[in-house]
DNA sequence: TCAAAAGTGTTTCTCATACACCCATGT
DNA sequence: ACATGGGTGTATGAGAAACACTTTTGA
């Protein structure tokens, strides 16, 4: 912190807030929580959750309480992490307030608990919520965009990918993640193939489970790893090419 | 922000203030910006220069301002990007304060400006300030472990690399910045293969620059692309592997 | 027995590694 | 002329992309 003692500066008082961006994947579809404002300002406008840090909380504290309050989930069974701070002086109409975003993701979850808070939580899809129009309170359009690209990069190069799959799991369900948030189909056999070769990435548990119609698919678990090396490139690789005109000759 | 009405939580009264861990490359080892603490508390002690946000202005503005203050460089010239929030109730024995730190990379630069600030800034090699029982005032022990990991890993997939070069640079100088960060050597024929192939790293400006002995280098200037696909891994590729024992037979 | 999804094999091609070798300059 | 660093060329091998093919189930 390091003031900067007998200048213009000095400290002043702010209030300190955290927000949520809580990510899944239902209906092959990338959804954000979103809840109903209550009171003004933005009264009726849908916002992220978030609320408070309180006196002797630390931030992550705060981000897991917030966290089980809006859905009832425990902070340690997802992903969860720190985002970004947004601090612009006007950012709340009621007075100055920072508030550091925290990105969370999750599998499809239960029916958000009606909030403690005034208005339910509902899940949103990520394109309509950021919809121009769409109309998020405060800033939180720009924070939903910023962690929406961060849960996009983090697909490449980490393993978060399973948070996202209610274990156990299948490949193609873990794939489907990736082709969701991506939206970009990937090829099954070349995606099957780099990610069991990558060690600690999923854990086969022995068992299978039937699909509807078509041979059972083997069922997997989170694996150690949390990085991931090679990265699992969304350019130019693994792209299954749409079918475009073949070249001229038979 | 979104509060949570009628429950225990509230908006309290908290410190606004920013930190910045300054890194550049100088005589071979990577230094980062410590100033030395003019006032209690931590007395004497070294630390991340920083200060308090103003009342009516935003965070990166106010990382900017004390980038200029501290270092007398523009905040435009160097990379600077927001590196993480702090807010543990305790980090401040003054009070409850919430920082953010922003991380800032540039070019080895003149002697920094004797701050308005009480203690003088210096030049430390992070090896030493990372070192047990080095001292850091606060919790900046941590922050400027947090900064130079992501210095680290952004040279992986980014171009920031050339933020710690002098316009105009040789790729020799380039490949010496990622040998210090990483504290591995590069084979240079391969690194400069990679370097000159990604469209948009480097731009080379026609000049050439005399050595001591040896044939003059090539002078470039950044590119444009700030992203670098496909990475440039520090893991397991392109490590110049050491003099090792021969195999058996001479 | 057919459709659908899981899973395996294989060809082709791109690119990284490792290293040999040539170039330009100061001493 | 020779040491020193800049810069080019290339043989080899690992792995990705593309896609044909086999397996296992429900209807």
């Amino acid at each position: 912190m390091t003031e900067t003692p007998d200048r213009p500066s000095g400290p002043f008082p702010a209030a300190v807030t955290v927000d949520l961006v809580i990510l899944t994947v239902r209906a092959e579809a990338l959804h954000v929580l979103l809840i109903e404002r209550g009171k003004p300002p933005y009264l009726g406008l849908p916002a992220l959750p978030g609320g408070y840090v309180r006196p002797h909380e630390d931030l992550d504290a705060a981000a897991i309480r917030e966290l089980r309050e809006e859905t009832g989930l425990d902070g340690h069974t997802l992903h969860l992490e720190q985002l970004h701070g947004y601090g612009a002086p006007d950012r709340d109409p009621r007075g100055r307030t920072v508030t550091t975003a925290y990105l969370a993701l999750g599998p499809d979850m239960p029916a958000p608990v009606a909030g403690t808070d005034a208005g339910a939580a509902r899940w949103t899809p990520v394109n309509d919520a950021l919809a121009a129009g769409f109309g998020l309170a405060f800033d939180h359009g720009g924070i939903l965009t910023d962690g929406v690209e961060r849960a996009r990069t983090k697909l490449e190069y980490t393993t978060v990918a399973t948070s996202f799959c209610t274990e156990p799991f299948t490949l193609s369900e873990l794939r489907s993640v990736y082709e969701v948030v991506w939206g970009l189909p990937l090829d099954p056999s070349n995606f099957r193939r780099k990610v069991t070769r990558t060690a600690g990435f999923v854990e086969p548990t022995g068992e299978r489970r039937a699909t509807d119609p078509g041979r059972p698919a083997a069922l997997y678990r989170r694996g150690d790893a949390r990085e991931l090396v090679p990265p699992l490139l969304r350019s130019s690789s693994d792209v299954h090419r749409p079918a475009t005109a073949p070249p001229a000759h038979p």
